[in-house]
DNA sequence: TCTGGGGTCCTACAACAA
DNA sequence: TCTGTTGTTGTAGGACCC
């Protein structure tokens, strides 16, 4: 808590939202909402004309088209929220190098650090530059809070919503926040707020007046101390410009619940490689694998298994999670699986081993060390029952073989595929399935590759028509080209044809953005992106092979089964058998293809380059024609897409209806919200005309 | 048709070692 | 040697945030 209010608050007013409106003028003044457009998605921001009607973040998609069906509905684009947010952040370094971001949108900035500003006048002045200078360089608005304390500026940034500008002076803290409802304290939710109220405390000054004994015996000690403190007006916490990341997780919900248990096992196989290749990234390693499952009731169940030391190995993690799986009951459905890495270090356990054998190699240590040393890597800790489950620990020289192994599946994986995966043998080893975590590589050295070139500007490659798929490995033995999670926003995909629910090309105007739910698309156009050919991609093929036949979430109605195999190319897994029954992309399971027949995943069938299968589109996606120049995508169903041609800086533009797989059409990547912009990150298009059409190579 | 994804922090409990 | 206490570690779950 410091003298003077120096200590700023940034929230850039609706983000997401407001970017989109930047970049599609015709939206701008309209309803726009944005997140998960699928059965069980959720707001991630709503426009302020959208916030009209109701809709507000958190809250389920369907209510919000309930609320408010006319507005635009969008999927996040985080490519272009990033160099938004970069541009932003580096404005606020401008001011002081103690910068702290929150999120994309949020930071706090440390003003009397950076000799910006020493008192009230000052901060105020650098606070409204501030705007003024993200207004100018993004287009956008953002809110600024400035007080003498976090809590403060947080809570003043959020009174001057939107586009304002609030500064609590020191020594009125009491006086502001008495009234105001606990909920605006950082710490208070949902459930400490209901809990609070039934103890008849609903505002600021009901807390203060309570004193910190009854606090620390109703929420416990660190809340009730804390909570005291900030209800006091108290909050000394510094700005932290740097912190390290604790864990890092993937997780995805379905948009039907899985039964199948194999099925259930290959998702978090999937997981744990989408998991590494994030901990890989950031140059980590972690110690303890964290498998999460929510269950058809929204039951949560977290299960942790903690290694021996720090690994980064795909192997490793998938195994752990894998046995964590074995001890959770999924009968029921599952609803979401999540795998996570917490005690992240920077080396790795093999590090250690070869360092340590390094040393021994000098003379340091006996030979049987070194074979107690190398037989030790992977292997995991004694479980709480006191048995060392030894079967599933993996050795160096067992995960440099299972990496060789992987590497050759894929050329014969598309036939695997194809035949699907016997069910009702719970011994079935995901390693036979081509295309599936089994062909997951192994560390270098152990045979492994790393991903090409981390995120790919957010394309997925080889992903299936439904936006599922394990982008399955190059034969030698490497991940897909791109890298970067190679599922295509995999869950949500819904197949256009069998899913129903996407619109047909909406008339200019008759309905504002899109409500097309194919996320997939990108399948379409993977192979040209990535070099690969359509037989990589079809061996890519899911475990069960359900290939193009079922979908990933059992839209697979036979009707779309038959339009998937149509469209198989040639060398592409082809969907199997049991796909064709009905959707069902397990053989055995019963897999009646009954409503939701969960289909296995793996696009393995209908994919790039596949004669006759329209590219799909994504409601919101940036393009360029050929003929008409740069636009976005309004809407796609049918074999046809809609596209308003209009772009950051232009007035708004017009419709047109093109078919999917027009040639002249070709996705984009984002361009800056203000044209012209030196700040725009340089791995992205300052405009169109210097970028030559979005980069990306047609199937 | 309710309820995403990626995090952080806290609490409680059990097991174990000193 | 046995018992009680205390600290640490691992595990699980909950709340919260954006």
């Amino acid at each position: 808590m410091r003298a003077s209010p120096t200590i700023l608050h940034l929230d850039m007013d609706a983000f997401f939202a407001a970017a989109e409106q930047a970049a599609k003028p015709s939206l701008r003044g309209k309803p726009v909402v944005v997140g998960g457009l699928g059965p069980r998605g959720v707001v991630a921001t709503a426009s302020y004309e959208a916030r009209r009607f109701g809709v507000h973040s958190a809250m389920p998609m369907a209510q919000a088209r309930r609320l408010a069906p006319n507005a635009a509905y969008l999927v996040p684009r985080f490519s272009l929220y990033r160099a938004v947010s970069e541009q932003v952040m580096r404005l606020l370094r401008e001011l002081s190098p103690l910068v702290e971001p929150l999120s994309l949108d949020e930071a706090f900035v440390d003003l009397e650090a950076g000799g910006s500003a020493h008192d009230a006048a000052g901060a105020r002045a650098a606070g409204e530059r501030l705007r003024s200078d993200i207004r100018a360089v993004t287009g956008l608005t953002g809110s600024v809070g400035l007080a003498g304390s976090k809590m403060l500026a947080k809570i003043a940034s959020e009174e001057a919503k939107p586009d304002g500008l609030v500064l609590i002076e020191p020594g009125t803290e009491r006086e502001l926040l008495g009234p105001k409802s606990v909920r605006i304290l950082p710490g208070v939710g949902p459930a400490t707020g209901e809990h609070l109220r039934r103890a008849g405390m609903s505002t600021v000054a009901d807390l203060a007046a309570a004193g910190e004994d009854e606090l620390v015996r109703l929420l416990g000690k660190a809340h009730g101390e804390s909570l005291h403190r900030m209800a006091m007006g108290y909050d000394d916490r510094p700005v932290v410009a740097e912190r390290d990341a604790k864990s890092v997780s993937v997780e995805d919900t379905f948009d039907v619940d899985l039964h199948d248990r194999v099925r259930v096992r290959w998702e978090v196989e999937r997981l744990a490689e989408r998991c590494v290749q994030r901990l890989r990234g950031a140059g980590r390693s972690g110690r303890t694998v964290v498998l999460k499952v929510r269950r058809y009731d929204f039951s949560t169940l977290t299960r942790s298994e903690t290694l021996r030391g720090p690994t980064d190995d795909p192997v490793v993690v998938r195994e752990a999670a894998a046995r964590l799986l074995e001890g959770v009951d999924t009968t029921g459905g599952v609803r979401l699986l999540g795998v996570g890495v917490t005690g992240l270090a920077d080396y790795t356990q093999e590090d250690l081993f070869a360092q340590a054998a390094a040393e021994r190699a000098e003379g340091e240590a006996s030979a049987s060390e070194r074979v107690e040393a190398v037989g030790a890597v992977g292997a995991v800790a004694a479980d709480p029952a006191g048995t060392t489950r030894g079967a599933g620990s993996v050795g160096v020289g067992d995960a440099a073989d299972r990496g060789g192994a992987g590497g050759s599946v894929p050329g014969e994986s598309g036939a695997l595929g194809g035949q699907g995966v016997p069910v009702g043998s719970p011994a079935v080893d995901a390693r036979a399935w081509a295309g599936g975590p089994a062909g997951a590589p192994s560390r270098p050295g152990g045979g492994a590759a790393e991903p090409a070139a981390g995120e790919s500007a957010g394309r997925p490659v080889a992903a299936s028509p439904g936006g599922r798929g394990h982008a399955g490995l190059r034969p030698d033995g490497g991940q897909p080209g791109a890298g970067g999670d190679a599922r295509a926003d995999g869950p949500r995909g819904v197949d256009v044809a069998a899913g129903g629910g996407v619109g047909e090309p909406m008339e200019p105007d008759a309905r504002e953005g899109a409500s097309s739910e194919g996320e997939g698309r990108r399948g379409g156009r993977a192979g040209g992106k990535t070099g690969a050919g359509a037989g990589e991609a079809g061996a890519a093929a899911g475990p069960a092979g359900a290939g193009g036949g079922g979908g990933p979430v059992g839209h697979g109605s036979r009707e779309a089964v038959v339009r998937e195999r149509a469209a198989a190319g040639p060398g592409s897994a082809g969907p199997s058998d049991a796909g064709g029954a009905g959707g069902a992309g397990v053989p055995g399971t019963g897999g009646s293809g009954g409503p939701g027949g969960a289909g296995m995943p793996g696009p393995g069938g209908a994919e790039p380059g596949g004669a006759g299968e329209p590219r799909r589109w994504v409601a919101g996606e940036d393009v360029r024609h050929a003929e008409y120049g740069a636009g976005w995508v309004q809407g796609s169903g049918l074999g046809r897409v809609t596209v308003r041609f209009e772009e950051p800086g232009s007035p708004p533009g017009r419709v047109r209806t093109f078919w999917a797989d027009d040639p002249d059409l070709e996705p984009s990547d984002p361009l800056p919200l203000v044209p012209g912009q030196s700040s725009w990150p340089a791995s992205l298009p300052k405009s169109r005309s210097v970028e030559g059409g979005g980069g990306s190579a047609r199937p």
